[in-house]
DNA sequence: AGGATAGCCTGCGGGC
DNA sequence: TGCCCGCAGGCTATCC
């Protein structure tokens, strides 16, 4: 379950793992891993960044980029259960199932493997030559990136949408980086219930979520991100945001702040964990 | 055209 | 012990 604080801070601990470093070798191990445009099949320079030198890592929303000093650059995507971590050399390969992609990497101080590994394969990996055609081809369907978003924003790009507003923040070209997780502790923090429609909110309604998102994913990074289940960050380590959660996978368990407890509801096709008392259907006039 | 829905995919935990 | 089922939710494609 990446998420926007996941991917960043697995950016973070790759980048001083990965930049300067030279790939001397990929191993595709799954072709259809790669997706987009099609490559070639002997991956030429510069495909997967083979042969290139690394230069930094970007992130918009889930999305991360790694770029190269030649200007190509590699779209990843982690979907549900991706996972994206550095291998000192030496060491044995752990979880060999699943692993789609190996990069071996070569710097003045340190040798290793770069390894993709997807047990369900939603995510995938995505090859450019240039981080603007990756930005175009990719990228501009996203809305702004979760973290720098403002009230004025959200409500330009969903107040005059009918959706109800746990929909819509899951909406990537609405809002990028706001998953199931995020999107549920975010409006327990702003206290709007998840069934309330776009078009009702008020302008002040719109400047609380915002800084509710803001506020709910800047506290995450700093923990490292939420474990559930797979994610790791870049050297393998869990993320702690998960013991943080007031909402989130805490359904018929007490309210933290008014001891009422929690309803879960599935809402478009998704759990949902709200409070009813501090997230009201209606809000007080 | 906005919005709802189905489908992709594997692992895990609960029930029997 | 082992099997089956439901659930987890990232996204895209398709339909209404």
């Amino acid at each position: 379950m990446p998420e926007l604080p996941e991917v960043e801070h697995l950016r973070r601990t790759l980048e001083p793992l990965l930049v300067g470093a030279h790939v001397i070798g990929v191993q595709l191990r799954r072709r259809d891993m790669l997706r987009g445009p099609r490559a070639d099949r002997r991956l030429r320079h510069g495909c997967l960044l083979n042969g290139t030198r690394i230069a930094f890592l970007l992130r918009h929303g889930k999305h991360l980029a790694i770029v190269s000093d030649c200007g190509s650059a590699m779209g990843i995507h982690l979907g549900m259960s991706g996972r994206l971590w550095f291998q000192p050399q030496g060491e044995r390969l752990a979880m060999a199932d699943h692993v789609h992609c190996i990069w071996r990497l070569r710097s003045a101080h340190q040798h290793g493997r770069l390894i993709f590994r997807d047990p369900r394969r939603f995510g995938g990996l995505w090859s450019y030559d240039s981080i603007d055609s990756l930005r175009t081809d990719r990228w501009r369907r996203l809305g702004p990136d979760a973290l720098q978003v403002s009230g004025p924003m959200l409500e330009a790009h969903l107040g005059s949408s009918a959706r109800a507003i746990k929909n819509a923040l899951l909406d990537q070209r609405a809002l990028a980086g706001v998953g199931n997780i995020y999107a549920d502790e975010a409006l327990f923090t702003a206290a709007i219930h998840p069934l309330r429609l776009c078009n009702a909110l008020s302008g002040g309604e719109w400047k609380r979520l915002a800084a509710a998102v803001r506020r709910v994913l800047a506290a995450a990074i700093k923990a490292g991100g939420s474990t559930i289940r797979d994610y790791r960050d870049g050297n393998g380590e869990l993320g702690h945001y998960a013991d943080r959660h007031r909402v989130y996978g805490r359904g018929g368990q007490p309210c933290l702040l008014c001891r009422g407890v929690l309803s879960r509801a599935v809402i478009g096709q998704r759990s949902s964990v709200f409070c009813r008392q501090c997230q009201p259907a209606v809000p007080a006039a």
